[in-house]
DNA sequence: GTACAGTGGTGAATCGTTCCAGACCGTACT
DNA sequence: AGTACGGTCTGGAACGATTCACCACTGTAC
């Protein structure tokens, strides 16, 4: 292997290794004569520093961990643009771990990124990984949960208020004069599904009560709400809701597909939002209704307060950033079915 | 910082640190008694690996740099998760960068993947970077080009035949009638593009010709998309093309919100298709027409080449795989428009 | 009684950086 | 002249794992 080290390029540029070390790090010790010999030094080997050796002199990497439910869900992929985009102004990167909302897999990522001795991680956890993340922050990585709070007082965290989402999206069902609604969540484990039932549940018994149908799914996917969908048609006519409020959209696109397929009209026979707004809501079969959360703002806040918490340590107090979510109103919720245009 | 390192390890244990370090290697030389010792040690200690000092000493890391042309795109995640899985099984990880289609970008992340010196890399480039990747290889990570293969003999790869799937839109749409056709595209110098663009030459050329409009965009977004349809729908009506090829998913997309927001209708005025087939094409607004790719199978394909490579050394001659498109009929080009159901 | 193989374990060298105490030099101040 | 000082640069000690030559011991064969 044809590898320059550092002293290479020193012997080359007849300096030290440390002045070669000191231009790499631009420290200002360096006259301009010595740098430039150092640079050229540096080009003629092909030289590219080891980012291990690096690493294991300062104790921590430059980059970032962090842990998403679904890498195939467009809510989860604009957050980490914002991160991402963050982070490559501070000259960190990003390393992307997705935990397919599985907990042993969240677990053997938390090994490799404790390995790795990341400067930090952002993280939606699924399981209970609070020892965990503990451990992590003792070992000198800053921990900040993404889209999760609740129980986590001693964590910075960034989130979207969820249970005001979950009331926004039943207050507008029953606005449309909806009676009978159903929820389609994910794992009561995992807490947003948790919340935004909750504010459903809220809204709802606000409003005077009416019942509300739980179907909770294994995961969040499109093929989980095309399962969900299917059930709720499998009930007699007068048990079957006529508004449906999915825990996210690519849920609500399932049970979409569903309702269709079966011949069924939304939202005249039943109504139907989402939540997180992805990109694809609005140019759906039926254009989807839909709580929308500012996933690249989030990212961006989440990378912010981590890189503090790098830079400057532990804050006297953590930060809980909490989003305020919005209610997009498309086709699959509007009353009157004649203006049939995409927003 | 409270860090337990493999010396603390061996003297709670009272054996030497070549011992912890068989143990945590699996090495066949260390007696149940004394491996039982030193994993207690471990436990008590909260130990954990540093992977750098690992890395130093190994000359590699065990992670693999995956470069891709757009996150948001389903397509690419899709890939992505196919790699992944196939890593996973070789308890291998995998670091995800995003170029975005922008060939900056795409440097500062190879040189973050030569700083990590990751064990190999797989990549869809976006500028010239042959030499860069020529680079990676002397220095001992082997590179697989995914869905990307022209002019690049001594590198294997895994693509689709991106001119066979331009001439299987473009066939179609001839086959449904269509005689002024459009293809909306990103930049020529992306390799698959200027194939689908090919095919799709071809295949009109044997069909005995027509105009083909080709309309190049700087990236290959919906809202890339939406921009070119309202250029399209600029023309002189006699201009206006009654078929549209477009070179992905979220470009057609972008074309058909542009298309029925200004109160046409597809496909009766204009057909559309696009290509990838990303799960959200079937759920549309227009069920949309697409050439399948056959994504999660590329990615399995082009990291089990990968594997091979950094495990036995470079192939004797570069493997080329190349996966076959195939043709998705959906309402967006369907002759008949009386059967509206989405499939 | 010696040679030999095998098993289980040791300890020091090594990987390529960063960091720091100090050397060296010229200039400014007392 | 002597001292102080800031600016450059040097050289070597870390960082924490892996690896490898070697050692001690046991049992077995001759």
């Amino acid at each position: 292997m044809v590898t320059a080290n550092i002293r290479d390029v020193a012997a080359l540029a007849k300096v030290s290794v440390g002045t070669v070390s000191n231009v790499l790090n631009k420290s200002k010790k360096v006259s301009p004569a010595t740098e430039s010999r150092v640079t050229d030094a540096i080009e003629a080997l092909g030289f590219v520093r080891n980012d291990a050796a690096r690493q294991l002199r300062v104790g921590q990497s430059r980059t970032v961990g962090m842990m998403v439910l679904d890498v195939r869900n467009p809510f989860f992929t604009d957050v980490a643009r914002g991160v991402e985009e963050t982070l490559a102004a501070h000259a960190r990167s990003l390393i992307l771990g997705n935990s397919a909302e599985d907990a042993q897999r969240e677990l053997d990522y938390l090994d490799l990124f404790e390995e790795q001795r990341v400067s930090g991680l952002l993280i939606t956890p699924v399981g209970d990984v609070a020892p965990r993340l503990e451990r992590l922050r003792k070992r000198g990585s800053p921990v900040v949960l993404v889209d999760r709070y609740e129980g986590a007082a001693n964590f910075s965290s960034v989130s979207a208020d969820d249970r005001r989402g979950g009331a926004l999206a039943l207050e507008h069902l029953i606005g449309i004069g909806r009676v009978r609604t159903a929820f389609v969540g994910g794992p009561q484990a995992i807490m947003q599904v948790r919340h935004r039932l909750e504010g459903a549940r809220t809204a709802l018994e606000a409003a005077g009560g009416g019942p509300l149908r739980v179907v909770e799914m294994p995961t969040m996917s499109a093929e989980a709400g095309r399962t969900a969908g299917e059930q709720l048609l499998d009930l007699p006519i007068g048990d079957r809701p006529d508004a449906i409020f999915a825990a996210n959209d690519l849920l609500a696109l399932g049970v979409l597909q569903a309702l269709t397929h079966s011949g069924l009209s939304v939202p005249d026979d039943i109504a139907l939002i989402g939540y997180d707004d992805i990109y694809f809501a609005a140019s759906s079969a039926i254009p989807l209704s839909s709580i929308r959360q500012p996933a690249q703002a989030m990212g961006r806040a989440a990378a912010e307060l981590l890189i503090a918490e790098i830079e400057d340590g532990p804050p006297a107090h953590y930060e809980h950033v909490l989003f305020q979510p919005e209610l997009v109103i498309r086709d699959s919720t509007r009353r009157n079915n004649a203006a049939t245009r995409a927003e």
